[in-house]
This record gives structure tokens, C-alpha cells and sequence, in this order.
DNA sequence: GTAGAGTTTCACACTGATGTCAATGTCAAG
DNA sequence: CTTGACATTGACATCAGTGTGAAACTCTAC
């Protein structure tokens, strides 16, 4: 499929696949004539980075946690300890979010059945 | 407490501080110089601020978010059907969000395992 | 009173993620 | 062949979150 296919089926606009792609977070065959053309495969790709990203995580960061994703999918973690050391400091960064927005979706949920109790 | 002592103790650098109050997240106290002044528990309150914003949520939601929580806590959900209504679509989002950065979190975690296992 | 550390406000600048527009190329349908 | 939809690249603009520095004020300590 072509980029415009991509985008409606991922709901990321063509602008940000491109930013992507450009940013080294994902590759893209070409037709002939030059353009994109993607696999089934990348619609999941591409969500995941959109999520990480809105997430927070900066594209740099996606970048490598997908590298060690495909590494670790192969069983070749050929990765430095260099890498293996930030990869352990972005787990502390991102068990921190996912407490902090736990709580916040909580605080959410508790807030809206409250409300919903007391509305009708 | 003020400012630097607050900034000190939260990791949260005090531009940043004053970012989120002229943003309305926060209120601070004034002492008669004019300087901020802040309790303890104004410490809860920027880490949790710090901690959603780095999340990716954007300050304006923050806002929204908290003041939900406080009204939560008061059981007073003084909020109008439109605010529930946003909230409803933003608890979405941020099972999204959780989802996506649980999913990363596991795959650090597998990954590093594998790397520690196959290390020494 | 003077020096120094901390504070105030204000402003300018930078980065990262996006939106948008312009100029051009490709292709399928009429 | 022309039109229209979609693609390309590139530039410019925007917005949020931060960094940084200036100029002035407050307080403490010497």
C-alpha cells in the first residue's frame, strides 16, 4: 500500500510517516516511480511509534527501543552494554510514567463514576 | 518553602515551576517580599504535574485532570456533562498511552534478561 | 553598608513534533 | 490530452516545553 492507505489506516498523517522515516524509526521500499509503499506489517509499526511518541518518548528513544525489540525478537541481543545500561535507565523513566498516568487514569475513572452515580 | 528549596527537593527546575503556575496548574502563596512560598504539599503536587506532563499530557489537560481529582476528593463533582464528557474521551487515550508504554516496558525488561543471561 | 545568594519579572531562543503550503511528478479515468 | 487524486521534496510556521540571561529587588552575613 501507499502512503495515503497508511495513514488512514493508522490515523497518522502523512506528514508525521514521513517525519518517521526520515527520523530512522521505520524504512520504506519504493515503487518505480518513487513512491512509498508499505506491507501490512507497518500499520502495526506505525502505531506503536505514534503511540510511543505521544507517550512521551521522544523519537530518538523509540528508535533504539525498537532496535532492541527486533534484537530481542531474533534472540541476538547483540547490543553493547552501553545500550543495555540506557535501556535499564529508560525502563526506571518508563515505569515512572506508566505509575503516574495509572494513577491519573484511576483518579479518571473514580472521578467519572462518581459522577455518573450522582447524575441521574 | 520557596522556590529553590522546592525546585531542590522535586528535581523540578524552579523556571519550570513558575512555567506550571502561569499555565494555572499550580497557586503559590505569596510572603510579603513578593517571593512564592510553598507547603509540603505543594512537593505531591509538582512531582505529579512533572510526572504527567513528561508523560505527554499536555499542560492544559494537567489542568483539567487535577482539578477533577479535587473536585474527587471534595465528592463534589461539580463538573458539567461536557467535562465528563472529555474526561470520558481522555481515560481512552490514557489506556492507550499505559498500553503502549507497558508494552515497552516488558520488551526492555525481556530484553535486558536475555542480554544479562547471555552476558557473563 | 556592602557582598553574595536567592528571588522577582521579562524576554529571547532553541528543540521536537506537527500543520501547511508550494512546486513538481505520476498515474488512472474520462 | 486533460483533469483530478495522490505522491514527491522542501520550506516556513506553530506550539509546548525548556534553557538562559538581564535588570532589579530582598535578605542574610560580615
Amino acid at each position: 500500500m501507499r502512503i495515503g492507505e497508511l495513514a488512514e489506516q493508522t490515523g497518522v498523517a502523512t506528514r508525521l510517516i514521513r517525519y518517521y522515516e526520515q527520523q530512522g524509526l521505520l524504512s520504506a521500499d519504493r515503487l518505480p516511480n518513487g513512491y512509498r509503499t508499505y506491507s501490512t506489517s507497518h500499520v502495526e509499526r506505525i502505531e506503536r511509534i505514534a503511540g510511543l511518541v505521544q507517550a512521551g518518548i521522544p523519537t530518538r528513544l523509540v528508535k533504539v527501543l525498537l532496535e532492541a525489540e527486533a534484537a530481542c525478537a531474533l534472540e541476538q541481543p547483540a547490543c553493547s552494554a552501553e545500550v543495555a545500561t540506557l535501556l535499564a535507565e529508560e525502563l526506571v523513566g518508563l515505569e515512572k510514567r506508566i505509575e503516574c498516568l495509572t494513577r491519573s487514569r484511576d483518579t479518571i475513572r473514580q472521578y467519572l463514576a462518581q459522577v455518573s452515580a450522582a447524575g441521574p
